[in-house]
RNA sequence: GCCCAGAUGGCGGAAUUGGUAGACGCGCUGGUCUCAAACACCAGUGGAUUCACUUCCAUGCCGGUUCGAUCCCGGCUCUGGGUACCA
């Protein structure tokens, strides 16, 4: 009987749909575990191979705990909102929901051939009112809170409403975006519309002016992790800094706890390193600089004013040459003298028109002097203010001391403008470079000289504390993130505007439908297409016109996931209390500081009203690589239509050309396919190595434009869904990234059939009840043992070797044992659902193979009656000897030494020592 | 520049993590089957040396610790990824 996998396939498919084999609920007499994959944006490309790669690891993963007697939640849904089907719409005028849809059912159809085990009953897509109207619920449960810095976790905004009414600012610690104080008198005297304004200071989830990275050829806002090196990360468009009026999300004030958080959490090194460094905690203080304006200013005030500066290291504060504003910073309006104003303006002018992309591309050292000095608190000296774009507005105060001495960036500018350098440490030479280690002797610096670096740093800030001169202050590179998105495609804000006042729309009017507009494109005077919607109010009041960006919809999924049909709340008691968090994540790296860092907040903002149990959404997280493409190249001789053989290419002068890898196999190009594939070629002539054309490879991106696109439908059509899972497994290490390489697939194929053929012979089904003899129970056993071991380590390019082995093995001892077989079929079941089912069903099982119990291994079978040793000399492996399990220690020494092979290593010489590793190795040295 | 990861046959990759390399697969070579090819099956396959037994050299490079290093330590080279004026 032949394997044939398309009917054993569509068969499964078939039946596992009808019978809702993997539809999971609440069992509380089992165990739960959560398996997660990050789900998928749909894009129109469809699914290349590349994609199923972390779902395989994980559905294998899923089935091996459900075998292991888990209950298992292992959910799929689609993020579905988002800026490519919006720029289709804007270019074709197809509405995103329609393009979204065919996409989805699209990648459904491909991801239901590779027979994974989702629960689509519980599907979800960010889009659906009925999903989105929880994402609106959380935005209004953040704008109705502020994070309380004394208890550390978000609280209702009332409570800061009554503080405000009894005592004003006094006693209350909370987040801010800048620092306010008034009194209870000052607040309760303030209108509503401007005690809304100050709320907007506190709310978790608030509106301000901030420096945003606008990106103009997508006519939107985008968060920091949407943006690299000054370009969009979709569609890499320039982005530059403007000021605009934004919703933003309080994120910086979970910074202290995202990052203590990490401790708790099993992600790799790498992964943690990446947020730890994106959360960017600094140590340091802040310092007060009294400001003194030039003599010749025209109203000549000495002593007044001051700037605060942050600063890591105040121990360098005798080397304070200089002080520099950024562009934007506030400071910057006050502290120019007349004199110098002209120049300062038309500095900044220069600086607002420079892009991103234009300062990073050239890095040049520009600023000018404000004409003001500052006061250094500890000696006194007078140190000019100047303006430039190194240092940032949204860091710090934007203000900081420069020490030429011993900062790279402080020291460039200072030989730019021929600024004083002052070295405080001892032995080190800043006369090329600054020195920037935190080591060394204090020199040169009053009362901390002497002091190793660290000593100083410590007792400067003691001595800024004690004097008044400013506070120790921890300060965060993590900023809040921007929320709003000028699009169309994305949550609605359920926010209104009274009289410009933004209001909560009420909870129980949820979901905030998005409206129908005629174009998708922003309106004439520049609103977001939202402004084109008609009768887009609330109440009468005209709604908020943004849209919430693709981060909003994926940062609670995975609770959803848990209740997706609940229309009460968003997870309910019960389901959270059960699946709880999620046990195993798997997805790409690239999320690392976008929705790995919003979900953790977003996480731990429904922890602090205990609406979810757990303070972090994800135990255990695996990256998987990405898979590359494998491109085929074939020679072309310059003007001819002759192709040559890669070996033989150099004889040649010859044009690399792309040829679409659907018509090469194993580097061997199909010279018929190559002739039709493009009408140019119809007339080729090749010349060939040993009859065959070769063609030229190389590892690139997987993109069509390379022709090395990959379609998983093409692969379960030749080999079949088992034979893709396991080959991608099979390709290396899940967390490496790797290229595409169909080189290979026949040996998992091949494998599979010969499994298959363990149960037949020829077309007879042959089976026997027959006791198993002991080596096809070490055989079967060492397989349960290493496929384990394997699926808990992650390590399934192993696995699959452990299977070709142990098929090997029962191949050559013949073996057609009911008991084996079925042990096999089992271990076997998470990587080839397909035919295990099938060989399970026709072994007489009525359970499908996913109720079956994985096998436990018995050690005793696997033990050995003689273990060998490698006996060596001086670390030199010499020969082998076997000896019986229960020889002693003594017996093997005096039996090894007593060997010819070992009298003549030894030459007469008695051995210094004899060291026996257990079952390992004999060395002797002499 | 900084941070992280990595470097093993012709190729993808194994190695219980300090125990004497190269699992498994691909490819290649030879054989069986076939009129022949493909498929399939069997055997061999790091390099050098030898008819052979053998021996020597091999985990990016240099050095160290150890009876013994792919694994630990120090220095360097290269590759991939992240990040970027964060004071």
């Amino acid at each position: 009987m032949e394997y044939n996998f398309n009917e054993i396939e569509q068969k499964w498919r078939e039946y596992w749909k009808e019978n809702r084999i993997y539809q999971v609920n609440i069992d509380k007499n089992k165990p739960k575990y959560y398996v997660l994959d990050m789900f998928p944006y749909p894009s129109g490309a469809g699914l290349h191979v590349g994609h199923p790669l972390g779902y395989i690891a994980s559905d294998i993963y899923s089935r091996y705990k459900r075998l292991k007697g888990f209950n298992v939640l292992h959910p799929m849904g689609y993020d579905a909102y988002g800026l490519p089907a919006e720029q289709y719409a804007i270019q074709t005028g197809q509405h995103p929901a329609i393009t979204t849809e065919q996409n989805i059912n699209r990648y459904r159809r491909q991801l239901d051939k590779i027979g994974f085990s989702f629960d689509w009953e519980r599907e979800i897509r960010t889009c659906e009112p009925g999903y989105y109207r929880w994402t609106q619920w959380v935005f209004l449960k953040m704008f109705d809170s502020y994070y309380c810095l004394d208890t550390q976790q978000a609280r209702p905004v009332s409570e800061l409403v009554e503080a405000f009414r009894l005592q004003g600012t006094k006693g209350v610690h909370a987040a801010q975006t800048e620092e306010i104080t008034f009194t209870a008198d000052e607040w309760n005297a303030k209108t509503e519309k401007e005690q809304q304004e100050l709320l907007m200071n506190y709310r978790i989830a608030y509106q301000a002016d901030t420096i945003v990275n606008w990106c103009p050829a997508l006519g939107t806002v985008l968060a920091n992790d949407e943006v690299s090196e000054g370009l969009s990360i979709r569609g890499g468009h320039p982005v530059e800094q403007r000021k605009m009026r934004q919703w933003s999300l309080r994120v910086s004030a979970y910074a202290q706890r995202l990052l203590d958080g990490l401790s708790k959490i099993d992600w790799t090194d790498s992964l943690k390193e990446t947020q730890k460094n994106w959360i960017g905690r600094s140590e340091g203080a802040e310092i007060r600089f009294s400001v003194r304006y030039l003599p010749d200013c025209a109203d000549n005030r000495v002593g007044e004013g001051a700037i605060i500066v942050f600063t890591t290291r105040p121990d360098t504060i005798f080397g304070v040459t200089f002080m520099v504003l950024a562009p934007e910073s506030e400071y910057v309006s006050r502290l120019v003298t007349p004199t110098q104003q002209a120049e300062v303006s038309a500095y900044i002018e220069l600086v607002k028109r420079r892009t991103e992309r234009e300062r990073i591309a050239d890095r040049k050292v520009t600023g000018v002097f404000t004409g003001s000095y500052a006061v250094n608190p500890v000696n006194n000296a007078e140190i000019p203010i100047w303006i430039s774009d190194y240092v940032l507005a949204g860091y710090g105060t934007g203000a900081i001391m420069a020490v030429p001495a011993h900062d790279s960036r402080d020291y460039a500018f200072a030989k730019h403008f021929n600024l004083p350098i002052i070295p405080l440490i001892e032995g080190a030479d800043v006369s090329e470079e600054s020195f920037d280690a935190k080591e060394g002797i204090m020199m040169n610096s009053g009362f901390l000289t002497g002091l190793t670096v660290k000593e100083a740093i410590q007792k400067a800030k003691e001595y800024i504390k004690d004097s008044g001169l400013g506070e120790i202050k921890i300060n965060y590179r993590l900023r809040d993130a921007i929320f709003s998105r000028q699009r169309y495609w994305g949550e609605p804000f359920p926010i209104y505007y009274k009289d410009g006042t933004p209001y909560a729309v009420e909870t129980g009017d949820l979901p905030l439908q998005l409206p129908e507009v005629d174009k998708f494109l922003p309106t004439e005077t520049g609103e977001p297409p939202l402004g084109r919607a008609k009768n887009w109010t609330y109440k009468g009041y005209p709604l908020e016109l943004a849209t919430m960006p693709g981060f909003a919809g994926s940062s609670a999924y995975y609770l959803r996931y848990e209740d997706p049909a609940n229309d009460k709340c968003l997870v309910s008691k019960e389901n959270n209390e059960y699946w709880r968090n999620v046990d195993l994540y798997v997805g790409g790296t690239e999320h690392a500081t976008g929705h790995l860092i919003y979900s953790r907040f977003w996480n731990k903002f429904l922890f602090d009203y205990r609406l979810v149990v757990e303070d972090e959404p994800f135990k255990k997280l695996i990256n998987q690589g990405m898979i590359q493409g494998r491109s085929n190249f074939v020679y072309r001789i310059k003007n001819s239509n002759t192709f040559v053989s890669c070996g033989l290419k150099d004889r040649y002068d010859v044009t690399p050309i792309h040829v679409d890898v659907t018509i090469v196999s194993n580097d061997i190009l199909d010279l018929e396919a190559f002739r039709n594939w493009n009408p140019e070629y119809k007339t080729a002539e090749f010349i060939l190595e040993d009859n065959k054309y070769v063609c030229g490879w190389a590892v690139e991106k997987m993109s069509k434009s390379m022709f090395n696109v990959v379609n998983p439908d093409d692969v379960v059509e030749k080999y079949g869904a088992d034979t893709l899972r396991l080959y991608e497994m099979f390709l290396g290490p899940l967390e490496q990234s790797k290229p595409w390489d169909t080189n290979g697939i026949d040996g998992v194929s091949r494998f599979l059939r010969k499994f298959w053929n363990l149960f037949f012979c020829g077309d007879e089904w042959l089976v026997s009840d027959e006791l198993p003899t002991p080596e096809e129970l070490k055989s079967i056993h060492k397989l349960i043992k290493k496929v384990g071991q394997d699926i808990e380590n992650f390590s399934f390019n192993t696995s699959v070797a452990a299977f070709m082995i142990c098929a090997n093995e029962l191949t050559a001892l013949k073996c057609n044992k009911r008991s084996i077989l079925a042990d096999f079929i089992v271990v076997l079941a998470p990587f080839a659902p397909f035919i295990a089912e099938e060989l399970w069903n026709r072994l007489g099982n009525k359970t499908t193979v996913c109720d079956a119990k994985f096998p436990d291994f018995i050690e005793e079978y696997l033990k050995e009656s003689s273990v060998k040793y490698t006996v060596s000399f001086n670390g030199k492996a010499r020969f082998t000897l076997d000896f019986s399990i229960e020889a002693t220690r003594d017996e093997i020494e005096a039996s090894v030494l007593a060997h010819d092979t070992s009298r003549k290593w030894l030459e007469g010489k008695t051995p210094k020592k004899v060291i026996i590793v257990p079952n390992k190795i004999i060395n002797i040295v002499i």
